[in-house]
DNA sequence: TATTGTTATACTCTATAACTATA
DNA sequence: TATAGTTATAGAGTATAACAATA
């Protein structure tokens, strides 16, 4: 049997992992592994659609939102101003949003008509995909995931 | 104030990180973001002792061990066969391993007296970061986040 | 035949410094 | 003075294809 995340062959009466990688025991370690994981499955359904993670995330930011900003978006997302510029432009180029001028300095991008389509797609992807996700966790450590990684985030 | 993990700035009486950011509930977002903040400041406090994370991980999965392959190294940490090229003739340019040949086509990785000691600093870098990571969690969460994540891993 | 170690290459994400134009 | 948008560049992780030598 082949491992759906890690792709690993150890048959389902091996050792537990921590006996093969003393590693497999530690928050930050196991942190690093699961989500390289699941951004690579992520990744995969998102690649189906054209679209990179960072830029669905974008997308699903934006929704309606006429007001913001490539600087804020990247305060809210956590990526570099400097990163934002191409990612914006591939997202432009693929006709999925537009730049509305606010004042001579800034410019509101906004989704397309096409981009609020594609959204919907998005939208579709991410949902399945956090569904899996939490299904792969059994029930009684379900509902400490989420609190437990914001408290990561302060 | 700043924030220890994002570096961000926001006050503590802001309003839900939810509130800003539509995305703040994913499970897999949240992964990726708690996972982020994570190795960067692991990243940080490893760049001190002048180690990469991939490379301090290697050495914590060697310890005394003196049969493992690069191959199998590899295997373990799934990182691909060509990339663990680079990373261990970093680790032996820093006298941190050798190489004991096992036959005419397969040798042992294995840590040098000064790689021992070397992982020794290491060690109490990462338990210090684990320490540190774990008492982020409120305690009723804690328990909770290893199983959670190991479930994501298979 | 399958695996080990290797080379070469490329893509993605991330990070920093610096510049301009404008608030 | 501070911020928005941008350019250029670099570091790090990850991925694939291909090769020679050996199990």
């Amino acid at each position: 049997m082949t491992d759906f995340v890690t792709g690993s062959t150890h048959s389902a009466d091996a050792l537990p992992v921590s006996a093969v990688d003393p590693l497999a025991d530690l928050p930050g370690y196991l942190l690093r592994r699961a989500a390289n994981s699941m951004m690579a499955e992520l990744g995969t359904r998102l690649n189906a659609h054209e679209l990179r993670i960072s830029e669905a995330t974008v997308l699903l930011l934006i929704n309606d939102r006429t007001d913001l900003t490539s600087a804020e978006i990247g305060k809210l997302l956590e990526i570099q101003r400097a990163n934002m510029v191409p990612l914006l432009a591939r997202l432009e180029t693929a006709g999925l949003i537009h730049r509305v001028p606010i004042n001579r300095k800034s410019q509101a991008i906004v989704l397309t008509p096409h981009g609020r389509t594609r959204l919907d797609e998005v939208r579709a992807v991410t949902q399945k995909f956090e569904a899996d996700l939490l299904e792969r966790i059994p029930a009684q450590h379900r509902p400490h995931l989420v609190p437990a990684l914001q408290a990561l985030l302060g």
